[in-house]
DNA sequence: AATAGACCAAAATGGTATTCTGGTCATTTT
DNA sequence: AAAATGACCAGAATACCATTTTGGTCTATT
């Protein structure tokens, strides 16, 4: 079996489980069935291993996002949907569910890296949607990184924060509604 | 001299300086030239003083906000004008930054719990405002605490939060550009 | 009646002995 | 010869416990 897929998925399982701190090299080579020095023939050290880990796993999310798109909807049910879909997906898959955990209990810097890594990331490929959005002549040229990143933020504040301070979460509706009138319209030719 | 005001003053100062939990009763007592009993006698307990400097300085700070509006100007001027401002006091505060500081380092539950509180405040502050124009006929009428909370979101992250992962600042025509193309315009009448 | 500050239980802190962990490298296996 | 292993090490993290600090009380004093 390839050793270093083995490893790849020890790591997975390990870093979704326990965490980036509380992974032992130790740990992911037992799983791995695999001693500790080969995982340093693959990986030269463990946040190599784990950005590994952490950019599969955006891959996989962006990925998602776009097999979300309707064929023919318009931008603003597509942008929506895409984005409900990475939220979802940051709720959702255990690995990100442990990092956001981490980040906020532990601190641990190099998980704090990696998360202000996937939201630039997230923002960029948000961007690049604007971008063709443009580019077809659906939407007013504009400055898509700052739209993006207004987009996306305004999204985490209405589906994540609000229930933080609310006692009732946003409907959907009231959601696409207040984003229709105020960022997607600007967008709009 | 006002042994209660005497009092506030010192907590005030000590807050300022150490944040909540580096305050001690005794600290506050000695700056005061007061018995630690005395304090007892004014304040149920160290939270109870705390929650009464704070709102003390959430007054003010909604004063000068108030104080910026200029006469004669537009809904959005004056609208920007005072966000600018309260996020203006956030960063130039004494006890504001300390707060801030010591909820990011220390994760101190009080003072999390009191910057939610402010939070709070400032984003209902805000929706009175809109619900004002609204009874002028200035504004469409619309789902006000949403509004305020998704403007004072959008000026969080445009002014404070994009620094963090860019490496230049927005300027404030940038802000007020965008912001006028989107949450704004679709306030108007 | 108001104030003070000694006092107390509980929490925080500091110091240190012990364990754990990332990474290496000489040895073993293939 | 090339690949894989796991004992080994230095430095970091943890657990432990003695000591100090702190919020709050309460009796003595003004």
């Amino acid at each position: 079996m390839d050793r270093r897929e083995e490893i790849i998925l020890a790591a997975e399982k390990s870093f979704s489980m326990f965490g980036y701190k509380a992974t032992t090299m130790d740990q992911v080579a037992k799983i791995a069935n695999v001693g500790k020095g080969t995982i340093y023939t693959f990986f030269s050290n463990k946040e190599e291993l784990f950005h590994s880990i952490v950019w599969k796993m955006v891959e996989e999310m962006k990925d998602i996002s776009e097999r979300t798109a309707i064929e023919g909807a318009s931008f603003q049910e597509n942008a929506h949907a895409r984005i409900m879909q990475l939220l979802k997906f940051r709720e959702t898959h255990q690995l990100f569910i442990k990092l956001i955990e981490e980040e906020k209990e532990l601190r641990t810097p190099a998980v704090g890296d990696v998360l202000t890594t996937i939201e630039k990331e997230i923002v960029n490929f948000i961007a690049g949607k604007i971008d063709r959005g443009i580019a077809k002549g659906e939407l007013k040229p504009c400055d898509s990184k700052l739209i993006a990143y207004l987009l996306f933020k305004s999204y985490l504040a209405l589906v994540n924060d609000w229930s933080k301070t609310h006692d009732d979460q946003l409907t959907e509706k009231q959601i696409t509604d207040v984003l229709n009138n105020t960022i997607f319209s600007s967008l709009l030719v």
